[in-house]
This record gives C-alpha cells, structure tokens and sequence, in this order.
DNA sequence: TAAGATTGTCAAAAATCCTAAACGTGAGAC
DNA sequence: GTCTCACGTTTAGGATTTTTGACAATCTTA
C-alpha cells in the first residue's frame, strides 16, 4: 500500500511534526495517547495545531514513543535524508562496497560503520512486530527483490536500490519473491 | 566579579536551561520579556519550574535572544564544552601554535578554522558594547595579561591559558595590566 | 447488511498557564 | 542615611490548554 508520506520540505509547526513523527513510528493517537498517559482529544487538538502544548504534554507525549525533546525539534523531514535512494543516484560509485556504502548516506554526518552481507531466501519475513533498535541502518540491495518497511513508508526495492534510516524507526524485511534477496547492509554503531 | 555559573552537569528541567542560556546571552529576565513580548513574571516562573511553559510561549521567549528551539533542546552545558582550558591542561601540546590551537578545543566536534597573532596594549577593551557574532572563537595566551568576559562568566587569563566558545555569546577583551598582551586566536567559519 | 471495533474530531468543564500589578531586596548616587 | 532604580518574585484574574465524554466516519467480520 506504501502510503507515503507528505514530505512537507520543512515540518515546522508543531502539530505536523508530532504527526509526522506519530504515523513514522506507525501509532494511533490512541495508542500514543495510551503509552504517553495523556488523553487522545488533546494530541487531536495539538496535531490540528488548534493548542500550543507545555513542554511538560509534549515530552510526556514523546515519552510515549519514546524521542527526546532534543531529536524531535532536530528531526529533519527535508529530502536531503531521505529514506530512499533511486539506484541511479549510485552510479557514479566505484564497486567497492565499502566505498558504495559510504556514499549511499553521503548527505549524513559520518559516523563509524560495520558492513553485513545479507541473503533473504524466498518468502523470508522479519515479521509483524516491527525491528526496533539503537543507531543507524543503510544497505544496497545486491540481486533478487525485497520490500522493506520503515515506519509509514513501503518500498520494493530491485538491484541497485538502496536505503538508509534511523534504526529506532521501527522496520521490517520480507522477500515476496521467487529468488534469494542479497544485500549489503551497514549499522552505526558497530553491534557485531 | 565573575559570578561563576554553576555548570550543572546536565540542566534537564527547562527552567534552569532557560535561566543559563539567558545569562549565557547577558539579559535580565524584564530586558527578555520585552524583546520577546512576554511579561517577566511569565519567565520568572517558568525558571523556577513553577509552570511548564507552552511551546509557543517558549519559541516566543527564544526568538527573543534569538536562539531556536532545536538549538535550546540540543545545547550542552557540560564541562566538555566548557568555556576555559587551564594552562596545564594543554602541557602535552607542542609549541607549534597551529596544533596547538586545535587541541584547546579538542572536545568539540572539528571544524575549519583560521588562527590570528593578536596585541592588546595596556588599557585596550573591546567595550561594554559586547561583540556577537557567528561562529566560534579560541584563543591563547601568550604573554601578558587579559580579562576576558563571555556571557556571565569572565575570568583573569594568564600566559598558557585559553578559551574557547560560541561567537555568539556576547564577550568583551580589556588588558587592565601595565604590559602589553599578546594571544594567539583562531575563528571559525574563517572570516578574514 | 448489520454489529462491533477503531479512528479522528468536537463541546463543555477542569486544570494549567500567562498577564498585570504589586512586593521585597540590593546596589549605587547623592 | 535615604533616594532611586533595576532586579527577581509573588498573587489574583483572564486566557489557554487538557480532560471528559460524547459523536460520526471508516474498517472488519459475521
């Protein structure tokens, strides 16, 4: 279904931006509401930027998620981090995978990665609930096909393609098709 | 007088982060109130963490020094981005000045930066009118004596020590001394 | 089709925040 | 000393936010 998201150049008022980052981590306002311990009329009302909240609402609201103050005024919804990236924009980079990788999130601040070779052997599926962890995840997808999930945006990704994303976004591998899917991922930082 | 302020290791209630980054930028709560449109009754209490303030309140309240609201929520006050280096702490420093002066901040995340052979003949001051700029500036001691003001925090810096900090913080140099003082500085963007 | 669950929204009451105007303190100037 | 001024604090009341408890719209399932 891949309903994807508005990508508003600049999430500046606050109600889209908690909106933005509610459907991205794949919650209801109820259920955001439920974890954070406010009630759902009130993140209604903050989301139509119809009230101004405290700090106190929002960070308990973000606590629900849970983000910190800090990321969520940080959190950029500008294309230059976006999640995909057509394998076109690639083609320039030498074969090297450890090269390619690096350039895959070249817009992002480096940091220390650790590259992984992946294979998805037909009908593989990481499954309903959702991977959630510390850090950073990028990967380029090497033959065969897969659908990768990160919080409200669905892809197929085919040879070439490649994604990058912040881990605690919640995410999901499935290959649908009738070959293995190879891809070389990368996480920051370093786990294995 | 240097009224030390006190670094609390982490200044997580809004309310003290709001009292040192508006000392920080040398303004009375009235004299904020005013640039920003409140009364100063309204910053006094949320200081004291008596209220918890709304978001539109407070960007009110930020765009008055002005600073944003992701820069409120990110800046860090730990002694890892303190504003003086003792002279001892840069003993393991070559004398090569351009080395030298990367490890004065060498906590800080890297940038480019530009370095200047300063003279401040007995007497000289930059004024009460503090300079504010963009960027950061560092310095060194070399010979001499100067009085160095950045925000509330001003101190007596003698030969071997350093500072280093945001441009934009209002700061002051005088040389109260008999004889003349030199430093060597550096900025950053390179502005020069 | 209809029952049932889930979603986002809304109106009025309760809770919280912001303003206006006062107060107490401390530092200079005279 | 007293005067004055600037500072941060406090209080009462008006303004805004949050809860409570509903509502209609959209799915799911039978």
């Amino acid at each position: 279904m891949s309903a994807a998201v508005q990508n508003d150049e600049l999430a500046e008022d606050i109600g889209t931006r908690l909106k933005l980052v509610r459907q991205m981590f794949g919650l209801t306002q109820r259920e955001l509401a439920r974890r954070a311990g406010v009630t759902n009329g009130a993140i209604s009302l903050i989301e139509q930027n119809r009230v101004s909240p405290s700090i106190s609402s929002l960070k308990k609201i973000l606590d629900g998620i849970p983000l910190s103050l800090a990321d969520f005024f940080t959190l950029n919804f500008s294309s230059s981090d976006s999640v995909f990236f057509a394998g076109e924009e690639l083609t320039e980079i030498s074969y090297d995978p450890a090269i390619s990788m690096r350039m895959v999130g070249r817009k992002v601040k480096g940091r220390a990665m650790q590259m992984l070779r992946e294979v998805y052997q037909p009908g593989a599926d990481t499954g309903d609930a959702m991977l959630r962890h510390d850090g950073e995840e990028c990967g380029l997808v090497i033959s065969g096909s897969i659908i990768i999930t990160v919080g409200v945006q669905e892809r197929l990704l085919n040879p070439g393609d490649a994604y990058y994303f912040r881990s605690d976004i919640p995410h999901r591998f499935r290959n649908p098709g009738p070959e293995p899917c190879v891809l070389v991922s990368a996480n920051s930082p370093p786990s294995f």
